[in-house]
DNA sequence: AACAAAACCTGACATATATCATGTTTTCTC
DNA sequence: GAGAAAACATGATATATGTCAGGTTTTGTT
């Protein structure tokens, strides 16, 4: 395992590409590797982040609860991804809590070193910057599913983004296995509505599955559900 | 009218106001004030942003054209707001357009200077992250809402909002008149749903009208319907 | 291998919401 | 101030989706 952050490959998808050798060493210094097992909790909502978590394998989901009881998953969080950001940025308590969805390796990064590379060298805080941006982009695209487009189209569309982010094995199945219940908390509708979507999916011939795990048969019949027919 | 940006009271609110005197004379230098009446677009949807806008007047509705051909509201922009930052960021078109909802006075700043500041001034590019962070959260929280709350609940929601942070005339009528239209497109839902709300908040006398203008007169019980009864 | 727990699935039903159609009121324009 | 256009309003109806309830299958544990 690679230990030093300078040779990390991992660093190049994120905002940590920005940084200068001497702050990348304290960082190396500093961070801390923990493993998680699939289901265990990163961090809650409402907690206190003592540092940002720096994905090095494996994938997050970001939710957060509702009124009524449901998670809501507002995005999942994959390797070279940096989780915990936003809040140590606000200095405000995190509004997402993150579960690990596969078995986990995540470095975490005291929050100091962050925000005093932010102060010292804009590089890394516009390069932070533009990894929010889009990632705001990407929040307003789902405001707008949310409301314009139909569970249908949506559960479609979480298949497409499944496969085109996380890719297929060689049978032809997802890689990234979501339970229904998970897909439905992506999705934002009931997971009996998921399930009956992905059985009618299976009929008309578009998914395969095998136990939990789903594959994509007719990917332009499911585009063009997405469209609008 | 004030014309240097180094009195001007909006930036109070704004990244702007971590810039340093210099950066600002630039931005002040720069800038030309445009005034757009209610209706007309400051730009649209997939438009290259040759600069910012800073509001200092008015308030305009920042949307996002779904495929079925609606409008979805995604933020409305205030006096001291800055729009049209984050595609200046990651140099892409803009993903929304804006139009305003009253007349508006705006300050278009040439996106050369705020790059260039970006680069030379952390302290202001981290005031911008930071109000991106703001503004990332608060497209969760509208996430979770669309997903989980009933229209009803988010037409409730949608005219606490424009009471927090607009207030109400002597009358106690709300200061932002939005159309029921625009309404159900920041809600995400028909107009005519809106509509029959309106009408049933009125009924139980949770609001009052007079023309387009719309009072709260029962706050508390229009609290507790958005909190689940 | 046996058992429990979790995940998956399907039916029946209720209901919130969209859609279409039509009428009224308000606002705008000349 | 008259006429046109836009905004508002309401009824009737269809339907997508949530909820409850009862299954089966899969997965995990000892």
């Amino acid at each position: 395992m690679e230990t030093r952050c300078e040779n990390c490959i991992v660093r190049k998808f994120n905002s940590l590409r920005a940084m200068n050798k001497e702050e990348l060493k304290q960082v190396s210094d500093a961070k801390v590797t923990k493993k998680f097992k699939k289901g265990d909790a990163l961090f809650e909502e409402g907690e206190k982040l003592n540092g940002v978590y720096c994905v090095r394998d494996g994938v997050s989901k970001l939710s957060k609860l509702s009124a009524n009881g449901k998670d809501q998953i507002v995005k999942l969080a994959t390797t070279g991804e940096v989780m915990g950001q936003r809040a140590v940025i606000v200095e405000e308590p995190t509004n997402l809590s993150a579960v690990a969805v596969n078995d986990m390796e995540v470095c975490f990064v005291p929050k100091e070193i962050i925000v005093d590379s932010m102060h010292k060298n804009p590089d890394f805080t516009l390069e932070v910057l533009r990894h929010m941006a889009h990632d705001l982009k990407e929040a307003d695209d789902v405001i707008v599913n949310m409301s314009q487009k139909t569970v249908k189209q949506r559960v479609a569309e979480a298949f497409l983004y499944l496969k085109n982010n996380y890719g297929v094995d060689e049978e032809g199945f997802l890689n990234l296995t979501l339970s229904r219940e998970d897909i439905a908390n992506v999705v934002g509708t009931a997971t009996e509505s998921c399930i009956r979507i992905i059985s009618e999916f299976k009929k008309k011939g578009f998914l395969k599955t095998s136990g939990k795990r789903i594959g994509i048969v007719k990917e332009k019949e499911l585009q063009s559900l997405i469209d609008g027919f």
